[in-house]
RNA sequence: GGUUCCGUAGCUCAGUUGGAUAGAGCAACUGCCUUCUAAGCAGUAGGUCUUUGGUUCGAAUCCAAACGGAAUCACCA
């Protein structure tokens, strides 16, 4: 919140008190309507029941004393119940000056504050695709926006290391893959292992098929099936520690390993600490035992162990199979203590997709009623999938959108679509390819994180991201624009506030003062699209200020050096905002 | 069937505690490059905010119901 508004919001309480005896707690202001002159509006409706008078009367006994009690009130209107409050271009001068001269305009102070993150979450049966991207998008520009927003962050990542689905690769690979390997192959780790994952499906339908055909049932079909009975029996085998079974496990888990980091540089994402399911999984057993000592937990009579949520509007969830060994949500009591004693965090997101939202209810449940530390603050950050035209997206059937098959068309459309604007004059080679990189990352980033999390889009491969209008290379090029006026401007001198304003002017200085507010709601909201959404409203309101005026021709010393310092303190809110996102804003493009 | 989420322009989406005549971009059409990068700017056109009822000075926003779509309700992860 700018001091402007500060200001406005102290002397409206006083008005409100010494005029009509009323006490609020709170005055909230809006951005008055373009159609509108001013800048700030007050709603004064609610007010008319104890101020007794009309709410136009009450607007204008609010606008006079604001301008008898308040410097930076230039004039007011009043129309209908709205008080609509222009300020004196010397105030939106300090104003400027005092966000120019922050040392730290961008980060909000320390909350002392630890929040834990947790996201990617990829299993290693096959490579990243588009679903992936939404989700380490996400994570990554939220764990950037709450350390901005003044949190300690520490960014994990849980693998799924283990599993049925792990096995049934690893047999398709036994059965079918000839030793080949990345190198013989040519194929990165991840997408080798993600071949054999979608060639044991092929293998397990044909079978299923005969199996019908013999005359079996579906169901049993499926159960009896030869290939799915071998892969079972390579789960116990690995759980038993089999060598021939772990060393087939730790050479194709190093190829996704590998094939992963590759993708998750491209992706620009980093984590602090990653677990692994593999070396998680056994923890939970431990918490249901503590859980069934204090009777939060009870058994049945065939030995498996439940938790009744009736009370919360759910139902019996299983937390221990009847054989001992532990399901999904006893790994993730598991893995939540483990969270907990390694980082002591006081919050602890998840972004998982939106088709967990019951397991992560229950889990929520579970830890409160386990009484655990760390049973407040969990957060389930839930996001749509991603839907393709011709519906959900199913690996393993091979009806994805590749995670790197995109990043790379889309460098490749960034690279194309510059070249055709011979915008590349003077860069060297190593400088393009970064250009390119970053050009068609920032497209894809934005695209995926201006929308609200929780809804699912509908993602054409048919019809390219856009370059042009609410994107993010036309955010990127405003700031290389910037730039471009800035390495020709020379000395910046300090603002002389004495001084008149242009509209397109004032309006930029406004949305340069919200800055840290709209961190602030980002955080506390885990909320990138509001980033977004201001960065491209910055870059909008910018690009309009800078075809109406002439910066580094303009005359008049004063205005100059005014219009070059917005142009700076622009370029660098924009930087800053973009790399909340994830994405790079290139000096020159 | 139960629960949860979503429904705003032809398409993709904004709309932060309820406020003025519901906003952008894409696509279509018109203008603007011998002045700071035209991946830009200005403009035209495009809406029963799924529907119905309720709450109130005021509802896209809150409540209820209906309709449409999605997810989930596994001793899979």
């Amino acid at each position: 919140m700018s001091t402007i508004q500060q200001t406005l919001q102290e002397q409206l309480a006083k008005g409100l008190h010494e005029l009509f005896s009323i006490e609020v707690s709170e005055i909230v202001l809006q951005e008055t309507k373009k159609e509108f002159e001013g800048a700030y509006t007050l709603v004064v409706f609610p007010y008319t029941k104890q101020a007794g008078k009309a709410p136009a009367a009450i607007a204008t006994d609010l606008g006079e004393y604001l301008m008898a009690n308040c410097g930076i009130v230039k004039t007011f209107q009043v129309v209908q119940g709205f008080l609509n409050i222009s300020i004196h271009d010397s105030a939106w001068l300090d104003l400027l000056a005092s966000v120019a001269s922050d040392k730290n305009p961008f980060q909000i102070e320390s909350k002392g504050e630890k929040v834990l993150i947790e996201y990617s979450s990829p299993n290693t049966n096959k490579p990243l695709h588009l679903g992936h991207l939404r989700n380490n998008f996400l994570g990554f520009s939220v764990a950037q926006i709450l350390a901005a927003g003044g949190y300690d962050v520490v960014k994990t990542n849980l693998v799924n290391d283990r599993g049925i689905h792990i096995c049934k690769s690893m047999l398709a690979y036994q059965l079918f893959g000839n030793n080949e390997t990345p190198e013989t192959s040519g194929l990165k780790g991840d997408h080798l292992v993600g071949k054999y994952y979608v060639a044991f499906d092929v293998a397990y339908k044909e079978e299923i098929a005969e199996l019908k055909a013999k005359g079996l049932e579906e169901e049993q079909a499926k159960k009896q099936a030869p290939i799915l009975l071998k892969a079972q029996e390579m789960l116990l085998k690995w759980e038993q520690g089999d060598e021939e079974v772990m060393n087939l496990w730790n050479t194709m888990n190093a190829w996704v390993f590998a094939g992963f980091e590759k993708s998750y540089k491209t992706m620009g994402v980093s984590f602090d600490k990653i677990y692994r399911e593999s070396n998680t999984y056994l923890l939970g057993k431990q918490i249901v035992d503590e859980g069934l000592a204090s009777g939060v937990f009870f058994q049945k009579p065939d030995g498996s162990v439940w938790i009744n949520l009736e009370a919360e509007g759910l139902d019996e969830k299983l937390v221990l199979r009847k054989d001992g060994t532990s399901v999904y949500i006893t790994q993730d009591m598991g893995t939540a203590q483990l969270k907990y004693t390694d980082f002591k965090a006081s919050q602890s997101v998840y972004v998982v997709g939106n088709e967990q939202d019951y397991h992560f209810e229950v889990l929520f449940h579970i830890l409160k009623k386990l009484n655990k530390p760390f049973s407040q603050g969990n957060f389930h950050l839930s996001y749509g999938m991603v839907d393709l035209p011709s519906g959900k997206m199913k690996s393993r059937e091979g009806t994805v959108v590749d995670a790197d098959d995109l990043m790379a068309e889309m460098i490749q459309t960034a690279k194309d679509r510059t070249l055709e604007l011979g915008k590349i004059d003077g860069f060297t080679e190593v400088e393009s390819n970064e250009l390119f990189h970053n050009l068609g990352l920032g497209a894809l980033k934005y695209f995926l994180l201006k929308v609200e999390p929780k809804k699912r889009m509908l993602f054409n491969p048919e019809e390219s991201i856009d370059f042009q209008g609410n994107t993010g290379p036309f955010i990127q090029y405003t700031h290389a624009r910037i730039c471009s006026i800035l390495r020709k401007a020379g000395t910046i001198n300090s603002i002389n506030t004495d001084s008149e304003l242009a509209s397109s002017e004032q309006e930029l200085i406004y949305l340069l003062g919200e800055y840290k507010a709209i961190i602030a709601t980002a955080a506390a909201n885990f909320a990138p699209s509001v980033i977004a959404n201001y960065a491209y409203d910055l870059a909008k309101t910018f690009n309009k200020f800078y075809n109406e005026m002439t910066i580094l021709s303009e005359e008049n010393e004063v205005k100059r050096n005014i219009r070059i310092i917005l142009a700076d303190l622009t370029g660098k809110t924009i930087q800053h905002a973009t790399s909340l996102l994830g994405i790079v804003s290139p000096n020159r493009m």
